[in-house]
DNA sequence: ATGGCATGCTGTGCATGA
């Protein structure tokens, strides 16, 4: 079984790369951040099309929005995070059958936070506090859980092209760091991680300065699974190749490998 | 030191991203 998370930027501009990408790469389950792009106008019928019967949107007009789309319909759907009100559409949890059972999927599209003091990290850092206490009502629930998007945090000096310079800027803060930890702490590995990677492997490059080019990028995009699923991970990569096309995501998507018995 | 690039909107520059 394979997922895969992917920041789209924009769903409109992207749809005949996603597609591609698909039909190179037929995942399981497609989580998708920044859609830019409302329900009525999510273009279900091209994944319909592709064999996926579960889609679920979770969009809003211009910014944020995130669906998953997987092979059968996704179950008891939750939308952004209960309790929290937020005007923004950044989480779609859902469950889906897999070969070792339920597996609950929580797709997020972290905040940017924009700037360290700024309203926008406030924002940030009160959204994973809520966040974190919803993860951990439903790892109670659901012992085999993914949590992957778009996280918009380094974990660590690695996950940058230049942690020194950056050092304390937006996406390496200590205070985005240890929101991060603390959501590892509830009982989630990184699945990046569990791997050899090549030194500096990242998933989003600016757009600007030939930063693609040049590997000045950042890791900022994650599959995290729950300790339950640690026997069954196989792999995960990254896949630099849709960064290479004209007019591409700023990231590129993740995927993960899970196989075995239940 | 700065801006650099891309997207969406009812726009014709601005807000946002990371």
């Amino acid at each position: 079984m394979k997922i895969a998370t992917w920041n789209v930027n924009s769903l409109n501009v992207r749809l005949p790369q996603v597609k591609g990408w698909l039909e190179q790469n037929p995942v399981d389950v497609l989580c998708m951040q920044e859609l830019k792009l409302v329900d009525e106008r999510f273009p279900r019928q091209d994944f319909e099309d592709l064999g996926y019967q579960g889609v679920d949107s979770f969009g809003q007009p211009t910014y944020n929005g995130v669906a998953t789309i997987s092979r059968a319909a996704g179950r008891d759907v939750v939308r952004n995070i209960p309790g929290f009100d937020d005007a923004q559409s950044r989480v779609l949890t859902l469950t889906v059958s897999s070969e070792f059972g339920d597996l609950r999927i929580i797709n997020a599209y972290f905040v940017n936070g924009q700037e360290p003091g700024s309203d926008k990290f406030r924002y940030k850092l009160d959204w994973l506090r809520h966040l974190h206490g919803f993860v951990a009502g439903e790892l109670r629930q659901h012992p085999r859980l993914v949590l992957l998007g778009d996280f918009n945090i380094t974990a660590d000096d690695r996950d940058s092209w230049d942690p020194v310079g950056l050092k304390g800027t937006i996406h390496h803060t200590d205070e985005e760091r240890e929101a991060l930890r603390s959501l590892l702490a509830l009982g989630l590995f990184d699945s990046f991680r569990q791997f050899e990677q090549p030194e500096k492997t990242f998933s989003w490059w600016d757009y600007r300065m030939l930063g693609f080019q040049k590997n000045r990028g950042l890791r900022i995009d994650y599959v995290l699974l729950s300790d339950a699923l640690r026997p069954m991970l196989r792999a995960c990569h990254i896949d630099r190749a849709p960064r290479k096309l004209p007019k591409p995501s700023d990231h590129a998507p993740v995927v993960v490998t899970l196989e075995g018995a239940a």
